[in-house]
DNA sequence: CCCTGATTCGC
DNA sequence: GCGAATCAGG
């Protein structure tokens, strides 16, 4: 994937609005987190208008990492095989998906319905990780759209209360809702 | 633990 | 120029 004017400008927007460089990088699509990053320090447009005042980086030299030219990255326990197939429609005719800042609000008070109805934090279709909550409010086609992003916490891939509505045992039904 | 941006450096 | 690996911090 190549930095193309429009992802580039795109890329600079998307900082300018202040989203951080991994939802950026969602965003634009076929890059990285550090592709993102990369490039705008290459853009020169870091620190995003604030001056960093406090940084003074340089501490480590792994000058001595970078001579073992053998494979001795090891690897990540952690496995990176997350889907982030999120592909919101970005044909020719469906519009990009972007994010028009909208104000993230939102906070109907529904009227309790059993238990205690979470509010969902409202995440774009980013920020979407191993742990966070991946049930879908709204219309997927609809800038509402959101998904809830509140902590798995071993429920899989949904939150306490979402994962008890996606798996409901048909025994404990009936009075939910 | 998850996330953030920052830096380095082989490609 | 690019971006993965890595670092450092919240």
């Amino acid at each position: 994937m190549n930095w193309t004017d429009e992802r580039v400008e795109m890329l600079k927007k998307l900082w300018a609005e202040g989203l951080s460089a991994s939802q950026i990088a969602a965003q634009l699509g076929g890059v990285s987190r550090n592709a993102v990053i990369g490039k705008v320090h290459r853009l020169k447009l870091s620190s995003r208008g604030r001056a960093t005042s406090s940084n003074t980086r340089q501490k480590k030299a792994p000058a001595a990492a970078a001579a073992s030219s053998t494979a001795s990255r090891s690897s990540r326990s952690t496995t990176r095989t997350q889907s982030r197939t999120v592909t919101t429609s970005v044909g020719a005719t469906a519009l990009q998906v972007e994010f028009q800042e909208d104000a993230i609000a939102y906070q109907d008070t529904r009227p309790v319905e059993d238990v205690v109805i979470p509010m969902s934090r409202k995440l774009k279709l980013v920020q979407l990780s191993e742990r966070t909550c991946k049930w879908p409010n709204g219309d997927p086609l609809s800038e509402e759209f959101n998904f809830c992003g509140n902590d798995t916490g071993d429920n899989g891939p949904y939150c306490c209360y979402h994962s008890k509505l996606a798996y409901q045992p048909a025994s404990e039904r009936r009075r939910a809702r």
